[in-house]
DNA sequence: CTGGGTGCTACTGGGTACGG
DNA sequence: CCGTACCCAGTAGCACCCAG
């Protein structure tokens, strides 16, 4: 007779699930990911196409499907060997994975990003509650500015009332004020604080190295973190994306995190700091913003 | 047009494992 | 043992469909 009580132990793979969609791909249909990925593989082998012949989407791509197989160390074997349906469990397993830690983030930033918004020794006026988002975005005139697009003026009236009334909806290319270091954004160089505001780190380290470390040098945490229970020993592209991203979330005024929301447009949001970040000719800034933010953290 | 059925996905409350 | 942070099961809520 089989004593155990409680649940089944729930399968690795969806533990990889979570940090792939923090660090790698968010918004990932997981079950294409793989199809391609093994077949993209099983071409190379057999000599019919090289990595190089890949066009810029299929390359891309492929590389996210290694880095996926980086995360298990029996998942290739698994994935080449397996049956049709033990590649859609594995696919359901991760996406599984992702999306809960997503939607977990989604919960807890819901609440806490109120007190990091709250000027220090301030009150927010007029205040927000912890959980509830209606009267956040252009509604309320702290997350409007944070949100406002860096090409807008937050301070001009007609421009506020566009955006609140929904005249205005700025796309996801459309960066918000928040994204910059002390939100101060410079034509003239655009480069200079971005990725880089005081709310992203609290945002990253709230996820990655733990709630309480956001706000004392002296953490309370009992348990791992998570960048040390994934092993991540530094800042990922993916990682800095997925956080814009759940910031900018948290400051609308959207209930529902959905990644083909048009209000929203997170997914599209998320893809253009993706792709900022991977532009081979600004790899020298973003070398240089890796750097800053593995200081920060 | 509309009411109910269906499938799907994200949110919530709470459980529990873990490190001290 | 305790407090915290990860993780899950259950369900609310949405979009879509289709018969009446």
């Amino acid at each position: 007779m089989n004593l155990q009580v409680g649940r089944a132990k729930t399968d690795p793979l969806v533990h990889h699930g979570r940090h792939f969609g923090r660090t790698i791909q968010a918004f990932c249909r997981v079950q294409s990911l793989v199809q391609n990925g093994l077949t993209v593989t099983i071409q190379i082998e057999l000599g019919r196409t090289s990595e190089d012949q890949l066009n810029i989407g299929e390359r891309r791509e492929y590389e996210i499907y290694k880095q996926l197989l980086g995360l298990s160390p029996m998942l290739e074997e698994r994935l080449c060997t397996g049956s049709p349906q033990e590649i859609y469990y594995i696919s359901e397993m991760i996406t599984k994975g992702s999306s809960s830690a997503r939607s977990d983030d989604t919960k807890s930033l819901k609440s806490v990003i109120v007190d990091w918004i709250t000027p220090p020794n301030g009150i927010l006026s007029p205040p927000l509650q912890r959980h509830v988002k209606t009267d956040r975005g252009f509604y309320h005139p702290t997350t409007g500015g944070l949100l406002c697009p860096v090409n807008l003026d937050w301070g001009n009236t007609k421009i506020r009332e566009e955006l609140r009334s929904g005249v205005l909806v700025p796309s996801g290319d459309q960066w918000p004020r928040f994204l910059y270091q002390s939100c101060e954004y410079n034509p003239e160089d655009p480069w200079n604080g971005l990725l880089q505001s005081g709310l992203l780190v609290s945002a990253y380290k709230h996820v990655f190295t733990s709630p309480s470390s956001v706000d004392s040098r002296e953490p309370r945490a009992t348990r791992s973190c998570n960048a040390r229970l994934h092993g991540m020993t530094s800042t990922m592209i993916g990682s800095l994306a997925y956080i814009a991203t759940q910031v900018r979330f948290a400051l609308s005024s959207s209930p529902v995190f959905s990644r083909t929301d048009l209000v929203t447009d997170s997914e599209y949001f998320y893809n253009s700091v993706v792709e900022l970040l991977e532009d081979p000719e600004e790899q020298a800034e973003v070398r240089q913003l890796l750097a800053w933010w593995d200081r920060s953290v």
